[in-house]
RNA sequence: GCCGGAGUGGCGGAACUGGCAGACGCGCACGACUCAAAAUCGUGUGAGCUUCGCUCUUGUGGGUUCGAUUCCCACCUCCGGCACCA
């Protein structure tokens, strides 16, 4: 009798060894080619979910397998140990941030250890420990220095629930709610920390260096919204240059009137006296509302006219200037010129107050009457002066200019910068001195500052003397105070914390205030590909401006990161920031590439048996504990990689688990089962060659798709070359009795190994085969002995499959045509036809044609 | 509205470069083993029909082609992102 298949004990068996051995302990070896492979590290919410799973255990698989492919391979875990859940538990349940997390740490390191994962645990960073946010406070203090951090005081989201402020991209949807908690945010007037990430904001949309995905690429270039147009500076009549940024300078001479945000720092000078009560009146109402009901398109746009009238550069016309809440004080100049006939919304507004609609360009069968409605399309452009008759591309660019386009507009196909109107008239504006070329981006900078206590603290001092003073790089790290006192109002207790708070000014020795507010967790998480080159990077040293940020030696070796795997909802966020972040590090001279991350794969979500998301509150949470107690982590791991495209994920199914169970189980018995007595059968060479095919022919195809992350598909190939053996074994039991089937077995365990790696490696020692399989080397295949030597040929007739022939692999075009065209099966189809033609696709099938 | 992605059996999902649609698995049905059940093993399993075979079938409608899940055009549905961004 066979022992029967224990994962229970063979897992912690394999468990306790790799980690005695260190074997996955990644050390730097010149003589190998480096695989940097980086999963998204966790927040220690506590508990390991199907979520972390589903990410990590197929991520280890194809580590697992460019480490055999022979790459020396890092693959390392940490925590991102910052954040608000810690803080949460503190004031609900009197737990202090720093002990509920460190013991969540401590329990999900275990979880992650029970996926028999090959993390290299010395290089494990935790983003709340000193020795790696002294480093988060560096950066800082070096953005600082360099000129890319600031302090201003503006109108800014603030989560009341969180009780923080919040980065542009952590508020969410059309009611502008709070990633995290849901609560829909409010406006406050705050000095508040930014990054200057709209500096990097051409490059940022320069993905030529990067292997990422179309979708991350399409929502990070939405998110820095670039539009090219032009600036044009109008004049008021008392003479103050009001510039202004438009997309469409072609539609210069439709410009009937100007809106400027109501925020906008001219309108308390230009607005006139009878005017004012009436602008005051609608800069309060516009300033109450929230942004909600001030970016809703459903609604009626409203404004005042100031009182103030402003020349048109290009026609020297005199048009009134207006306030209204559809112009946005943060985009642009805050200030915008109002071409009605050519904008929806310019239109509606100057409908509304009456304000004249002239015509500046003419759709292909325009008549000659009064718009009805704005025209935003290609057309030709009239009673716009020295250009009148010039065809317009419109919003196109010259490059997506068609004939196809030309002709449905009717217009020339042929156009260029001198010849096309908007691109002619920015060359005017310039030559003119009037306006000129710009380009203005939707990307914001990067609001850093929380309100909150468990984060990084800011590493800088307010003193009434000297102003903004940043705390000298030697005495980084500025350390969270531990003894501080929650608040049920959940106001950060650092505000009241006299011991953090007093300092004495590093410049001028007086007395100061230090910064209270810490740092988004995002700023953690920017920088910790880098950590991992060594967590304890300088710990107990004294920090200097010249420092590099991690060890430089590992860092030649393995940076940048090769593979990085985690989920999409990080596209506008961390992963814009970990770019950022990567760009300014290598305009501060300590790294030479410009991208963090080279690969990018998103897997997607597991969802509850009831396709909806898992949560505790929908009660359909499956827990990874349990079914790892229940089936193994092989089967788990096996069921998250079999049951679903790894890059779309979908619902839990219970049953469909027990497949991958029943396949480890047939594997077992089939590598460490007795062979079956042979008698006076011996097995003949085309039997010994068929199983050599298959074995080949296996290997191929696993190889295959774990390159392509078809994760899914390399498992089914697992299970195909195992009912192939399991066949063979039935069918010719003298085969198992041969070197090739030895092999076979052999090289089923090493195709097992990444994808289930305590199952493989405890059948690779009953092999008796040298300890580990894991570091043994990847088969190959050889495509002649993949190769079929008998085919099976579909025969057509008219794209129909009427029959099928099994002829010799190479069989010659000629012959598979006759014997086609002599098939019983198609005998009827041809009977008083004649063929026309007979196609014949090599080693697929024979197409008779006929008439 | 704009930008991405996706629609294939009862279910999860396969399909190279335009070449036999439905691999692999779940579920289901029948059979073997069993006193019985579970487990296991075997067989079958897209739909329809006038069933030794034929017809239909990859969201819908067209097109290109000897041949289309795959390429082109138009549309529908779902998911995700962006959106009064000038």
């Amino acid at each position: 009798m066979t022992e029967k298949y224990d994962p229970s004990v063979i897992e912690k068996k394999w468990q306790a060894r790799w980690e005695a051995d260190g074997l996955y302990r990644a050390v730097r070896d010149e003589n190998k080619p480096k695989h940097y492979a980086m999963t998204m590290y966790p927040y220690p919410s506590g508990d390991l979910h199907m979520g972390h799973w589903y990410a990590m255990a197929p991520s280890d698989a194809r580590a697992r397998w460019m480490r055999m492919r022979g790459y020396n391979v890092l693959f390392p875990m940490g925590f991102d140990s910052f954040g608000l859940p810690a803080e949460n538990a503190a004031i609900k349940r009197g737990i202090h941030p720093k002990e509920w997390t460190y013991a969540n740490i401590e329990r999900m390191r275990k979880q992650l250890r029970s996926m028999g994962a090959m993390f290299d645990w010395s290089r494990e960073c935790i983003t709340s420990d000193p020795s790696y946010y002294k480093w988060t406070q560096w950066f800082f203090r070096k953005f600082y220095d360099m000129g890319l951090a600031y302090k201003k005081k503006a109108p800014v989201d603030f989560c009341p629930t969180c009780n923080t402020t919040l980065a542009r991209e952590q508020v969410w949807g059309e009611d502008r709610h709070c990633e995290r908690c849901g609560t829909p945010v409010i406006k406050k007037d705050l000095e508040q920390w930014f990054f200057k990430i709209t500096q990097y904001a051409e490059e940022l949309l320069d993905f030529s260096k990067l292997n990422w995905p179309e979708r991350v690429r399409a929502m990070q270039t939405n998110w820095i919204g670039r539009s090219e147009g032009a600036e044009v500076v109008f004049k008021t009549e008392k003479g103050h240059d009001l510039p202004i940024f438009t997309t469409r300078p072609d539609t210069l001479w439709g410009a009937t009137f100007m809106v400027l945000a109501p925020e906008h720092p001219l309108v308390p000078e230009l607005t006139t006296d009878d005017r004012r009560a009436e602008v005051e009146a609608y800069i309060e109402q516009a300033t109450r509302q929230t942004e909600i009901d001030r970016l809703s398109t459903e609604k009626e746009k409203t404004g005042v006219f100031i009182g103030a009238y402003a020349i048109n550069p290009v026609n020297n016309e005199r048009i009134p200037i207006w306030i209204a809440d559809y112009v946005l004080m943060t985009y642009g100049t805050g200030a915008i010129m109002a071409v009605p006939c050519g904008d929806e919304r310019d239109f509606e507004f100057a409908q509304k107050y009456n304000l004249p609609i002239p015509v500046v360009v003419a759709p292909k069968d325009w008549d000659g009457q009064p718009f009805t409605e704005a025209y935003t399309g290609p057309g030709v452009m009239v009673n716009s002066g020295p250009f009148t008759g010039f065809p317009t591309i419109g919003k196109y660019s010259l490059d997506e200019w068609t004939p196809e386009l030309a002709e449905q507009y009717g217009l020339p196909a042929d156009l260029t910068p001198e010849t096309e109107g908007r691109h002619a008239v920015t060359r005017w504006l310039e030559e003119q001195g009037i306006g000129k070329f710009a380009v203005t981006y939707r990307l914001r900078d990067w609001l850093i500052s929380r309100q909150r206590y468990w984060g990084c603290p800011i590493p800088m001092i307010d003193c009434p003397t000297c102003g903004v003073v940043p705390v000298p790089y030697e005495d980084l790290p500025v350390l969270l105070p531990e003894d501080v006192e929650f608040m049920p109002t959940g106001e950060s207790p650092l505000k009241f914390h006299e011991g953090f708070k007093k300092v004495t000014c590093p410049q001028c020795g007086g007395p100061a205030e230090r910064e209270t507010d810490t740092m988004d967790t995002f700023m953690c998480s920017s920088w910790y590909q880098y950590s991992y080159m060594d967590p304890h990077w300088k710990d107990g040293e004294k920090l200097s401006a010249d420092d590099i940020p991690y060890n430089p030696e590992e860092g030649a070796y393995w940076l940048p990161v090769d593979q990085y795997t985690g989920g999409i909802e990080h596209a506008t966020m961390h992963l814009l920031y970990t770019r950022f972040f990567t760009k300014a590090m290598r305009d501060m001279g300590v790294v030479n590439f410009d991208e963090p991350m080279t690969s990018l794969f998103n897997q997607g979500i597991i969802l509850g048996e009831d396709r909806e998301k898992m949560s505790k509150s929908r009660g359909n949470v499956i827990a990874p504990d349990d079914l790892v107690q229940q089936y193994g982590a092989d089967t788990v791991r096996g069921y998250l990689m079999f049951g679903f495209r790894w890059d779309q994920g979908g619902p839990w199914d219970s049953t469909g688990i027990l497949g991958v169970q029943r396949f480890l189980e047939r594997v077992w018995e089939l590598v460490t089962g007795p062979k079956p007595e042979a008698g006076s059968q011996t097995a003949s060479e085309s039997e010994v060659r068929d199983l050599r095919r298959k074995q080949h022919q296996a290997v191929r195809r696993v190889t295959n798709d774990l390159e392509e992350f078809s994760f899914n598909t390399m498992v089914a190939g697992l299970m195909e070359y195992t009912n192939a053996l399991i066949e063979f074994k039935a069918k010719t039991p003298a085969l198992t009795h041969t070197p090739a089937w030895d092999e076979a077995i052999r090289t089923l365990v090493l195709l097992m190994a990444p994808g289930f790696p305590h199952i493989a490696e405890e059948m690779w020692e009953r092999l008796g085969q040298p300890y580990s399989v894991h570091q043994q080397s990847w088969p190959t295949w050889d495509e002649e002995i993949a190769k079929e030597d008998v085919i099976e040929i579909a025969v057509q007739v008219n794209g129909k499959v009427r029959d099928k022939l099994t002829l010799p692999a190479e069989v010659d075009a000629e012959t598979a045509r006759s014997q086609a065209l002599a098939a019983p099966g198609v005998q009827k189809y041809l009977a008083g036809k004649t063929p026309v033609k007979v196609i014949y696709v090599p080693g697929r099938l024979v197409n008779i044609v006929v008439k």
